[in-house]
RNA sequence: GGUUCCGUAGCUCAGCUGGAUAGAGCAACAGCCUUCUAAGCUGUGGGUCAAGAGUUCGAAUCUCUUCGGAAUCACCA
């Protein structure tokens, strides 16, 4: 039970106590007391005015001098206009405290029994990941990591866009203008390679539109499973996969199951019938199938072209009814870009309309495009802010401003290289998750990523601080839960109150599907701590007691912070 | 044109299931390292929460209107 439904209850107690009345405490108003007002916790007591028939602060009054009266844990109050405004005993925090230290799986909630699978990345083989999907990629790796923490079953997936006329474009130009070119003999990694064929190709069409005819004529081979065709696409997919993997591995970002277009893209044509045997489709005299979707506000939508071939909804009609059966799945969450916002609001409907109950299961996470200060990325006017480019300047940012501290001096290189790349990470995975998703969000290249204030370094820097004295603290056993040795501060009250918040910061979190929460809670803490820190001599405390006291409370606070950034796919350093 | 989303400090963002005097960071300015890591801490200045109306004891938050911006409405994916 979080402080807020206790004290709910207890008011909720007190009413009855008072007035005869019940109030069910679910409908009780409590708030952590803002900074300016002495107490923990806010009853707003505007609800209970036509209960009690008196002035708000009397009102206040009363319910407070119940509750101290006859709860122990309450220690003091004040009642302001409607506000009361309650402390909460010190022997509560400690208790509080070291429940919190005491378990291992703190923040983990229990299992709700939910399987969800979640579908993120989903890239194109012509062309190198770019910072859009990077927000993606982050998003969908981290929302995953957020429901596991609040208790689901989650299943991670990718469905790789490796074939059609893109990826023949990329194949055609490679073909009359790369001269056998291969990642080896250019030494350039093969997303980027191919990408500059893709590149390469609008060049040609610009000069012969006329290209555009043999390009289709490959595509038909593709389909037909022409040998020669075959071998080329499967040999520049390769290079691509083998470039994304090494992105994939630098942004930590791993699959449960790879999904292949060239593997789904027939699936749903089944489904084409079976709309149409229920009347929910129609066939129009040319031979191509809709779904009138007028009544419910939007257009009419394909699902099968009049040559018989399908649409990229006819393939998501088909995979989600795939996935659903074959994985037993009780939600379905697909991270992709608010441009798409009616693409799934469609599909969501073709499905119900097919009458599959889980169809309202199924949740678009629909995240902001990254924009440029003058707009959208547009890889025409070479603006698009490429993945692997931009990993490699945070890893040097972080490298500069390591060597100019010299805090590092005498570490391995290795073992400063993976710091460099853990704090140029944390940055960048920081910068991007703090944003709320529904957001759009900008980037601008000319400002270098900030590692100083709300930052991903900045709860790194924290956590290694944190670090650095409990291991000068030989004296005491790290890790023991010494929470109950000692009276707290008031400063390790607010501390002890935001830890005791963090299951219900994942659960508004998981929600809300939304790192944001988790982003700006780390943040709060590591702020916190900082503050206490400050003004708080940790080592040289004289009494025995409070001095383990205060180790278990800031290794507790390392500990979350780490699950927290954990969730965002953000590792924090022992040293930095 | 229809639909949907967005508009909070100079900049980047929190706050939005209605609660007290709207918060952080960056940038600017002024302090704090012989003292557990200064990637830190403290302070100052900075706001018509786009505008207007409504609901309410109470609105940045809910509703409507207007203005401004974005996305989308393809036999593209």
């Amino acid at each position: 039970m979080t402080a807020e439904q206790f004290i709910a209850s207890r008011a909720s107690e007190a009413v009855k106590a008072l007035y005869n009345v019940d109030f069910a405490a679910a409908n009780m108003q409590v708030s952590v007391t803002r900074k300016d007002f002495e107490g923990d916790y806010t009853l707003v007591v505007f609800p209970l005015l036509r209960i009690s028939h008196a002035a708000p602060a009397a009102t206040g009054q009363a319910i407070g001098e119940w509750l101290v009266a006859n709860c122990p844990e309450f220690s003091a109050f004040n009642a302001v206009q409607g506000f009361l405004n309650l402390s909460l005993s010190n022997v509560y925090w400690q208790e509080t405290f070291a429940s919190i230290a005491g378990d291992p799986d703190f923040g983990q909630l229990p299992s709700t029994g939910r399987r969800v699978m979640v579908e993120f990345s989903s890239p194109n083989t012509n062309k190198p990941l770019h910072l859009g999907h990077i927000r993606n990629n982050l998003l969908g790796a981290s929302v995953s990591n957020l429901l596991k923490a609040a208790g689901d079953d989650v299943i991670k997936t990718t469905l790789v866009n490796d074939r059609g006329v893109h990826i023949c474009k990329s194949m055609y130009a490679w073909q009359k203008r790369f001269d056998g070119a291969t990642p080896e003999s250019t030494g350039k990694k093969g997303d980027h390679l191919v990408g500059d064929c893709y590149v390469e190709f609008a060049k040609m069409e610009k000069e012969n539109p006329a290209v555009l005819d043999d390009v289709h004529e490959m595509l038909v081979k593709w389909e037909e499973g022409d040998p020669a065709v075959r071998e080329l696409w499967q040999m520049m997919n390769q290079w691509v996969f083998d470039g994304f993997e090494q992105t994939y591995k630098a942004l930590g970002i791993t699959f449960d199951k790879t999904y292949y277009e060239h593997e789904t893209y027939l699936l749903g044509k089944e489904l084409v019938q079976k709309g149409l045997d229920m009347g929910v489709f129609v066939k129009d005299p040319d031979g191509s199938v809709w779904c009138d979707l007028t009544a419910d506000g939007l257009d009419r939508k394909l699902l099968l072209r009049s040559d018989g071939t399908s649409v990229y909804m006819t393939q998501d009609l088909g995979t989600a009814e795939r996935r659903f059966a074959e994985y037993k799945l009780d939600s379905h969450v697909y991270v992709v870009g608010d441009e798409q916002n009616y693409h799934f609001q469609v599909l969501k409907l073709v499905l119900a309309k097919l009458g599959f109950d889980w169809a309202e299961q199924i949740f678009h996470l629909s995240y902001g495009m990254v924009e440029l200060p003058e707009g959208k990325m547009k890889s025409r006017e070479g603006t698009v802010v490429d993945a692997d480019d931009l990993i490699e300047k945070m890893y040097l940012e972080a490298k500069a401003t390591s060597e100019e501290s010299g805090k590092l001096d005498g570490m391995p290189q290795d073992e400063k290289d993976r710091l460099y790349h853990m704090i140029g990470l944390g940055a960048l995975k920081y910068f991007i998750l703090k944003v709320d998703p529904k957001k759009k969000m900008l980037f601008n290249p000319k400002e270098s990523i900030d590692f100083n204030g709300n930052t991903g370094p900045f709860i790194q820097y924290t956590h290694a601080r944190i670090c650095s004295i409990l291991r000068k603290s030989e004296t005491v056993a790290a890790g023991a839960n010494a929470a109950g040795a000692a009276e707290l501060s008031a400063k390790e009250i607010r501390l002890v109150k935001l830890l005791a918040s963090y299951p219900q910061k994942v659960a508004e979190a998981a929600s809300a599907y939304s790192p944001a929460v988790i982003a700006n809670y780390a943040y709060d803490l590591a702020k916190e701590f900082n503050q206490y820190y400050h003004d708080t001599p940790i080592l040289k405390e004289p009494d025995a007691a409070v001095l383990s006291m205060r180790l278990s409370l800031i290794a507790t606070l390392a500990l979350t912070l780490r699950k927290a950034m954990a969730i965002l796919g953000i590792e924090l350093p022992e040293r930095m």
